[in-house]
DNA sequence: GTAGATTTTTTGTCTAAGACATAACCAGAG
DNA sequence: CTCTGGTTATGTCTTAGACAAAAAATCTAC
């Protein structure tokens, strides 16, 4: 009946564009009125028709928005300006520690490939040959990095990423669970979560893989929970330490307060940890709570602890 | 340093319960226009701030919306008259098959009383008596409703909610790469995810185990992969069958969107298999997406797949 | 009565410009 | 080099009206 379900649709409403972006439809709007980015068309009601090369361009700007740079300065860029910016920032963050990172090419082979089999078979395979701790702190871990480069270069589809963070799920639970169980009374009793805006698992299973291999009573809450739960839950569960994953995207503010409340709602007798790649985290320390600055020494702190506390 | 972030809050923004009730801003003010409910506080700003009484009443009628009612009905009632209303047609879906459910207490009372491990061994050993396909449909499934119910009456802490989930999630990822490894080359093999808005992922693995099950092979993506991405992946890994989870906290229009949108992108020869406890999903058939209303039938959906399309 | 067509009501979303808290940047002082 | 203050930039909230799409109610014909 409408011309515009009727055909192959060549503009999209303003709620599709929401859903596509992830930019509310209050962000679209004053962007067109304060930048002159984007000028949807308007459909035979009046309202907003985003053609599709428009939402092409949205999305370059989140991927830049994302990366640190500002809607003031890049929205009225035209589509060219754009993909340079994109790609001259990626030089940089290309180190990977001391470590030949040649073989590590081989895990991104395998996830362009799309053999979802070969790659955990390869994880699986580090896990055998040098165990778990290796596997985190010297594959895993660098990896991600390089995941989230090629997918902010856009050498990397967003289900590609996907399909590598499902890979390295399945395969970290698996060592998890293959562990010995650990006998009753076990310390020190970890509660493993993140705050509500926080929805990556990676970082958390991780510490989780490395503190079981330490002999630590693991209690993970998955992500998201709020402040007062992650008090309630520490309680109920009777933990010595609360663990806390943090990636880049995490507003700093939203960090730091969250934390600090954490900190005088909590017992002191419960340690914080936190640790992860927001950089908030070593830019303010926090009394009382501890920032895991490398994986790999995380043993040395849990036997800090274990003389300590008990 | 400001009081209402050191307190639990007792009035929360528009925001904050746009997304915890999955109501739009745009609803919450028009409703609060025409039938006077939720009347939210000002803040010293002049913006809305609800209370947590209000909330409360909001995801009852949410839930309610959700079973066939309308907002000019219900929206205005009193709380008391929305809890008879609802108790009166929760004797409908409590129905749990012809098992006796009094056992199924039996999880909530290890829930609450914190057993983690309690928990994942009771599930465990209706796996070992019962099977996959029993501990999906007979306990986890029905578990999953009871547990939202609780919740939803305040009976259970966010924190043990997500206890449970976790403790879920890895008892059927357990089971589920315990099986045999499937054969190369076998059939139908199945993308699984869900939407951007959804970040549920205990659908999704249900629905993998049963499949897995059923000799299929599973792709999963996790959750939240935008529709192109869905596309992309289909036809990078020769998917016969893109299967997507949603739970009710989806926005209807958003659902039936993007599954057109799904449904126009990805080639005929793909079939779209969708499933959850989303109500738009059966109540508005979209043309070429198959609605799954019951786990326990997936089988046959399999076996109907493998005659037609093979 | 029942089926189908037509009207009426309901309901969610879109529109507009303005206001303002707060995050990010910049400059100047220690 | 680090901190502090002032200034811009930016997203979200506010208002009220309009209207398409969906659902319900009414009417008509058999």
């Amino acid at each position: 009946m409408n011309d515009r379900a009727a055909l192959r649709p060549i503009t999209v409403s303003i709620a599709a564009v929401e859903r596509d972006t992830g930019l509310s439809k209050d962000t679209l709007r004053v962007w067109e009125r304060r930048y002159g980015f984007p000028v949807p068309e308007r459909d035979n009601f009046g309202e907003r028709a985003y053609p599709l090369e428009q939402i092409e361009k949205l999305r370059i700007i989140k991927r830049l928005l994302d990366t640190g740079h500002r809607p003031g300065r890049i929205v009225a860029m035209d589509i060219e300006s754009l993909q340079t910016l994109g790609e001259s920032m990626s030089a940089a963050p290309q180190r990977i520690a001391g470590n030949d990172n040649t073989d590590l090419r081989l895990y991104i082979d395998l996830i362009k490939s799309h053999d979802v089999d070969g790659l955990r078979r390869a994880l699986m395979q580090v896990n055998m040959r040098m165990g778990i701790a290796a596997l985190v702190t010297q594959v895993i871990a660098p990896l991600n990095v390089m995941v989230g480069d090629a997918w902010m270069r856009g050498q990397l589809e967003i289900f590609e990423e996907h399909m590598y963070t499902e890979s390295v799920n399945v395969v970290l639970r698996q060592t998890v669970h293959s562990a010995p169980d650990t006998a009753a009374g076990t310390r020190p009793r970890v509660l493993l979560t993140t705050f509500p805006q926080e929805p990556h698992s990676l970082g958390l299973l991780m510490v989780q893989a490395m503190l079981s291999l330490e002999g630590c009573k693991c209690i993970s809450l998955g992500t998201q929970t709020p402040v007062w739960d992650i008090v309630l839950a520490a309680t109920a569960h009777r933990c010595d330490i609360v663990a806390l994953s943090f990636t880049a995207s995490q507003n700093p503010n939203y960090v730091a307060n969250g934390l600090e409340e954490l900190r005088q709602k909590l017992p002191r007798s419960v340690d914080i940890w936190v640790g992860g790649s927001c950089p908030v985290l070593t830019r303010k320390s926090i009394d009382g709570v501890m920032a895991l600055t490398d994986l790999s020494s995380l043993g040395q702190y849990v036997n800090a602890w274990r003389t300590h506390r008990v």
